[in-house]
DNA sequence: CCCCTTCATGGAAACGTTTCCATTATCCCC
DNA sequence: GGGGATAATGGAAACGTTTCCATGAAGGGG
């Protein structure tokens, strides 16, 4: 009974025809009588045959699938990326190859390398690092779109992102309208791919007429005890700040922890905001001001620009998707001292 | 020069050796000359050339990938859970094709058609019903396990899952060691696949003397309105409720925002205390007590358990993780009075 | 010096599809 | 009723691998 699985050869021995005839019956193409896909349809469901994707694949010269490349799959916001592609991935009959990269740019293109192998249809990438051959894969056998992030000397390669520079200006603007001046900012570790956010930051203070100092502006690598390290710097040395503005969940959390080990209390202390709505944001004491990304739409519109829009690809530069400001609990106006 | 991916045949012709040899280089196996070796991949690297994995499949007859279905990927459990098969498989030199039900069984038995369809090396999954067609999965062209829950009436498909029977047990231990009588306790709903924690829950109070009071008992779609709902109900009918037992971070969420909703002072009014030790338990106010379940081992070892081990699997019931309790500031001993 | 192993290599047959092309059978219209 | 579409079907050639088998060459022991 375990034999092997049914072949096309199978079903059509069994239902008396040709395999030209059962490849037309699965595949939809070509015409077939009604009574003969009747007796294709009840032979294979005899069998238990299902069409193997790996002959129908190699025949096609593709697989079928994609492949999308993550930091990290428990990020909350990866997470929702990927929701999103897998969303549009269902309604083009494709599956997804999933695979994290955590960082490593070594890593990221033994995956590339890897999906390329697959022949998948194309590659989706919140990228980490130029090591791998995006140009090669996007050339030789597949397309590629970037979500979330661009690499900088890719300008070909499309990508839809989330208008980092508008959430964190649109932070910063709030912060300063109430009263802040001395806003600390948590942003990336100096060897980061991209610095809009912290570009957007001191261009919005630049703007508004508030003096940057390079003391209150902090890096710290996508770690959470590199992210705590850095937050308990900057409230420890310097006691006049009177906000801060955390460039992701990992350092808003951070942030949360060390003014709770500092006992300051949020926001007549200190406010607190950052980019990324996950889910403690709302869970939080009180609740987390923050700049949602729209993660599921980004992923949605990757695999969109990846698979539906080969034509307009790439052209007119990244897509930009809005981010939103959800103004909650932790942030305050600016009161004369913090001791 | 975007011309077709160069085939075993190009590489053969340019290196002038018969394309046995290339594979042999590229496979690894039989015996191939040190010199021919190196003429095949130097003319491999100017093409350009990487193997087809659909040919390679076709011939094998399997792909080298395997199916992963959850019910939700933003689900930090099930997140966690991907990150842990993706790790196995990683070393395992695998890739995962993943997707997800949303709770909804004839879904994922599309899900299960496609993947088997692809040939993959076996299937893991977080099962949400019996529609799909596992027993012809596992027995056609690949295996299965059950991972983080299992499906009654199939005892033959292996399973890695936490001990949830003993998580339950310690937190509904611990509430009743702190002097709790009347706790509330947030399920899944009738319909769910298991009942375990509720069971736990009943016999654990059983053994301990406590009479178990159907209405403290509330069962809840996993969905967050209907959890919130379901926390609403339990809190606003009995407020001689002293502690509320959430079966899972849905409900925990539910019991916190609740709680907060009601004016009650978490731990002095209700204690609270969840399944699951997400992120947020401890970003909480107070931080959240949890039973920590190692979602991560779950899918290492669902993994394992289907790649490596095919002759233990299934052998000797379900392999079962131990949780663990995690104390932290939301559950207070008894006081009289809660208003 | 010859036979028997061992090694290096190439040819060719799968693996399970799709699709082009050829072959009938059927039908419609003048 | 004949001729040209049209529909239904089967044969066979790909698609890119792996691997069995055969072939030579080389080497070693008697």
């Amino acid at each position: 009974m375990t034999g092997r699985p049914a072949t096309i050869k199978d079903v059509a021995a069994s239902a008396g025809v040709g395999i030209a005839t059962v490849s037309r019956v699965f595949s939809g193409s070509g015409s077939v009588s009604a009574a003969t896909r009747e007796r294709v349809l009840a032979a294979a469901r005899d069998l238990d045959y299902r069409p193997s994707a790996l002959g129908r694949g190699l025949k096609l010269r593709r697989s079928g699938g994609i492949g999308l490349i993550v930091p990290d799959v428990t990020d909350p916001f990866c997470a929702e990326l990927i929701a999103g592609v897998l969303a549009c991935a269902r309604t083009l009959g494709e599956h997804v190859i999933v695979d994290a990269a955590h960082g490593d740019p070594s890593r990221e293109a033994e995956i590339v390398e890897r999906l390329v192998g697959q022949r998948v249809d194309g590659v989706i990438a919140l990228p980490a690092g130029a090591e791998a051959d995006w140009r090669g894969a996007a050339r030789v056998c597949s397309s590629v779109v970037f979500a979330g992030r661009v690499l900088p000397g890719l300008p070909e390669i499309p990508a839809v992102l989330a208008d980092d520079a508008g959430g964190v200006r649109s932070l910063t603007e709030y912060l300063t309208g109430l009263g802040h001046r001395r806003i600390g900012f948590l942003g990336a570790a100096p060897g980061s791919p991209s610095r809009v956010r912290e570009d957007a930051f001191r261009a919005t203070l630049a703007q508004l007429g508030v003096p940057v100092e390079e003391d209150l502006v902090v890096a710290a690598r996508p770690a959470s005890d590199a992210a705590y390290a850095a937050a308990a710097g900057l409230l420890q040395r310097r006691d006049d700040v009177t906000a801060v503005l955390a460039a992701g969940h990992l350092l808003g959390e951070a942030a949360v922890l060390v003014a709770r080990e500092l006992d300051l209390r949020v926001p007549a202390d200190v406010s607190i905001a950052m980019v990324d709505d996950v889910a403690w944001a709302e869970l939080c004491d009180p609740p987390l001001t923050a700049v949602a990304r729209p993660a599921r739409d980004i992923g949605y519109r990757a695999c969109e620009t990846l698979l539906r829009e080969p034509a307009r690809r790439g052209r007119g530069g990244p897509v930009l998707l809005p981010t939103e400001l959800v103004v909650r609990g932790s942030c305050g106006p600016l009161r004369t001292a913090r001791r």
